[in-house]
RNA sequence: GGGCGUUUAGCUCAGUUGGUUAGAGCACUUGCCUUACAAGCAAGGGGUCAUAGGUUCGAGUCCUAUAACGCCCACCA
């Protein structure tokens, strides 16, 4: 018997605890079409936002949905746990630095915390009822993984898709790394324009307008356009730069904006990624006069040791004092940040190692036209994304916890040693090259002590998935996956870069489909932040006050890809559904103590009318979700079990109560009309609500294991008529109530005599349901007339007014 | 500056390929304890579908332009 109140608290515990002691969304091969979902590794970074709820949601109902639909779905766990953001979390645990605290000790620290966290996210996917197997979880730094990402860097580098190379790469002084276009954020922040005066060394004097004037010890030359009539005459002249006294030549490029600043401007070796195009195109000089970690180098006279905002207001301090500066504007503009940090990037020349996109970009958007984009327009963004990209992707990373590079270099020649595949993992600082001597006979190597970025790992989570190299692995199954899912925010590196290794790898794409979900907002146009601490509700403490159906409810609503707001409404809205799922169960398995399921084909109008209701509604439900739209077709299926609540079982319940007055078979074709139906709801809506439905499954139903096992079959019915029909008598229905509600009377009043002029076909329809529609409109007298077309309406209708007293 | 998205009832949003009086929830109004549910039920008020043009027998839906808001990217001299 169901419960009279549906307590989540403890159901939902107890089908957590039985899908996972029944293995019931283990994957195991076998005969059907496998269905694989490539879940993002959420970064283990300590923080759980509703965030990871919204977005992880949305894919899992694609998991069930499939499963539903009969195919044996493949929906792994991982966490990305390398890489910066876990090392940040360490050093803020720790209160230290990550090179005070030393290489091993660190690595060993960001393991066991990111072991930590790992299960606190563990926790709160299953709390949400996740069917992905979660006990199983992959992490990118495991050995395993390690491996993996080794092996599929040697394929790379084998195919000449990566190389080492001296080269300027974006460098955050605040992590001390160097890292990827990908992961820069543009943030607007307010500064000085400065002019300054420059003279040439034949005596005239021109105005250069600049926001960083720490990098005049670097300027190596200055640019003007060679159209701009003011200023053309300078070309071919030497500067001369006060303060510094450095001379540099004047040269001409077409791509300095004569309408911006002075339209005078220095090349500075680096200032931003122009000075890096000029530095090639001219051959200028290098000069690189930051310290890694944000300070000017100490060979730099008057402003060595100077972080790199103190250099600049000194260097301001002194033009002004020597009389150059000219005027200062308050100046707002975007500068490029570190994602993870949000400190403004840097350019440094390193020796890094590259994989090559440059070259490629071509066959990447020939990879992305062969997925399919859910929704359509993200595609376009990933367009955009690979034709504006102008670096290689920088992989080396000047950190300690991550994967690391199977390399070694020749101490005499420089010579790259890989590592020999059958020996990975290794780990060059702990392990020997695999040669004894080079070719150029020295028997010395230098084990690459940079790692990899976290993105060259997580990019090949369908290798991980498939046990890329393994003995017994799942590649034949997996390649192409069938899904790929993930919040658009990481479109330009995950997906990305997942392409951009599989197409190396393999030549191929690695999935058929990709689906996108949206953001959660805090505010309309306000991102989730942790400084401001906007988030209206933590995942757990949601989880606790609404129960996971509820939470999951809001997740799963509205359109996929769109930015959602955190919305209270949606939380009453999801609490009245579930509510009411619970009750019609409560309902029906009162009216089926005495049920036995048969053959039946003998159905009522009524219930054929219903039946026809939901196989149309069915249809839709599925078209929409094979669209990865979960959201309309939860809303799709909300709205017939609203119409199946108010009009149906209001209509049906009077045959249910009454056999006596209705007959047994009309009885029994009430039965078995809800029995079918309740079965059909509860699993479309399982996909949503797994507790509910599992818990109303077991009471009633329990042919499988799990109603999450079971399967969708179409109903092939065809009751067009009956549906047309049923709902014009449903409208005759409730403009009769409103006669009574206008009248403040009980729905239960009696009608003494309705007269109503239909068609007639509905006539038949209303002829052949006779018994029902009196009974739920309380007719004591009823006459139909016919009327000359397909209008129907109420001629006359009275009530009796004595009940009411 | 380039691209994308959004704009429908007071609020939050649906509206599948253009087809009769534009829908839901919340809020509001008026009733109703009706043998599943008052966390409920019934009925009702409320919208010139951002603006201006165009295509069409017919436009919330297609096309063009404009505006506001948001997102991605570029712009740091």
């Amino acid at each position: 018997m169901l419960d009279k109140k549906y307590d989540f608290k403890e159901k939902e515990i107890k089908w957590m605890d039985y899908w996972q002691e029944n293995k019931i969304y283990e994957f195991k091969p076998d005969q059907r079409e496998v269905y694989s979902i490539d879940t993002p590794p959420p970064t283990v970074n300590g923080k759980i936002h509703i965030g990871h709820i919204f977005s992880y949601s949305q894919a899992e109902m694609i998991a069930r949905y499939k499963r539903l639909r009969g195919m044996n779905v493949f929906y792994p766990f991982g966490f990305d746990d390398n890489g910066l953001p876990s090392e940040r979390l360490v050093e803020k645990e720790q209160g230290k630095k990550a090179h005070e605290i030393g290489r091993e000790e660190f690595s060993k620290l960001c393991y066991d915390t990111t072991t930590k966290y790992e299960e606190e996210f563990k926790k709160l996917f299953r709390r949400a009822g996740f069917s992905a197997d979660i006990t199983n979880a992959y992490k990118t730094v495991s050995p395993s993984s390690t491996k993996i990402s080794q092996l599929s860097f040697i394929e790379l580098a084998e195919k000449g898709a990566c190389y080492h190379k001296e080269s300027p790469a974006l460098w955050c002084n605040e992590c001390l790394t160097s890292i990827a276009q990908a992961e820069l954020e543009t943030k607007t922040i307010k500064t000085l324009f400065n002019y300054l005066n420059y003279e040439t060394t034949d005596g005239e004097t021109f105005t250069i307008a600049t926001t960083r004037p720490e990098l005049i010890p670097a300027i190596v030359c200055v640019f003007v356009n060679p159209e701009d009539e003011k200023h053309k005459h300078l070309i071919g002249k030497t500067a001369h730069i006060p303060v510094i006294d450095e001379e540099v030549p004047i040269l001409a490029d077409d791509k300095v904006a004569i309408d911006k600043g002075t339209g005078v401007v220095m090349c500075c070796t680096f200032g931003d990624q122009t000075d890096i195009e000029w530095w090639k195109k001219y051959n200028l000089p290098l000069k690189n006069i930051f310290t890694e970690d944000g300070r000017i180098v100490d060979s730099v006279k008057n402003y060595g040791g100077l972080k790199i905002k103190e250099a600049r207001a000194k260097i301001i301090e002194d033009f002004k004092e020597a009389g150059y500066l000219v005027k200062q504007e308050e100046l707002e503009h975007e500068v490029q940040t570190h994602e993870r940090c949000g400190k403004e990037v840097e350019y440094t020349v390193m020796k890094q190692w590259f994989i090559d996109i440059m070259n490629h970009k071509k066959d990447f958007i020939e990879i992305g036209n062969q997925i399919k984009w859910y929704p359509d327009h993200m595609h376009i963004r990933y367009n955009e994304w690979v034709e504006n990209i102008m670096w290689d992707w920088c992989i080396s990373r000047q950190r300690y916890f991550g994967v690391p590079f199977p390399v070694w270099y020749c101490k005499n020649c420089g010579k790259v040693v890989l590592a020999r595949k059958e020996d990975l993992p290794v780990n060059p600082l702990t392990d020997k090259a695999p040669i004894d001597k080079c070719e150029c006979g020295c028997t010395e190597f230098i084990p690459e002590k940079d790692i990899m970025d976290t993105w060259q790992t997580s990019s090949i989570t369908p290798l991980i998935n498939m046990k890329y190299g393994e003995k017994d692995n799942y590649e034949e199954m997996l390649k192409p996956m069938s899904l790929r899912c993930n919040a658009h925010d990481i479109i330009r590196t995950w997906d990305f870069y997942s392409i951009v290794k599989s197409f190396y790898n393999f030549g191929e794409k690695p999935w058929e489909n990709v689906m996108i979900s949206g953001f959660v907002m805090a505010n309309k146009g306000e991102k989730i932040s942790k400084s401001k601490n906007n988030s209206k509700m933590e995942p757990f403490e949601l989880l606790e006050t609404y129960g996971a159906d509820i939470v999951r409810y809001w997740a799963g609503s509205g359109k996929l890809g769109t930015d959602i707001v955190f919305n209270d409404e949606t939380f009453l809205r999801g609490k009245k559904l579930i509510n009411k799922i619970w009750n019609v169960s409560k309902f029906i398995e009162m009216h089926l103590a005495d049920y036995q399921d048969k053959e039946f084909n003998d159905f009522e109008y009524v219930d054929k009318w219903i039946i026809g209701k939901f196989e149309e509604m069915e249809k839709g439900f599925i078209k929409y979700l094979d669209n990865y739209e979960m959201g309309l077709a939860l809303n799709h299926l909300e709205k017939f079990f609203w119409n199946f609540c108010d009009n149906y079982i209001e209509i049906v319940k009077h045959r249910l109560y009454r056999p006596e007055e209705f007959g047994d078979t009309p009885r029994y074709s009430g039965q078995k009309t809800v029995y079918m139906l309740l079965y059909k709801l509860l699993q479309d809506f399982s996909i949503f609500f797994p507790f509910i439905t599992e818990e109303i499954y077991q009471e009633l139903y329990k042919d499988k294991a799990s109603i999450h096992l079971t399967e969708i079959k179409e109903l092939t019915y065809d009751f067009k008529d009956e549906v047309k029909n049923g709902d014009a008598m449903v409208d005759i229905i409730s403009q009769a109530r409103g006669e009574k509600s206008n009248n403040n009377l009980s729905l239960k009043t009696p009608i003494k005599n309705l007269v109503i002029s239909v068609s007639d076909a509905l006539a038949d329809a209303i002829n052949k349901s006779i018994k029902d529609f009196k009974a739920t409109l309380f007719i004591d007298n009823l006459e139909i007339n016919n009327s000359s077309d397909n209008n129907y309406s109420i001629e006359k209708i009275e009530l009796d007014l004595e009940e009411k007293e």
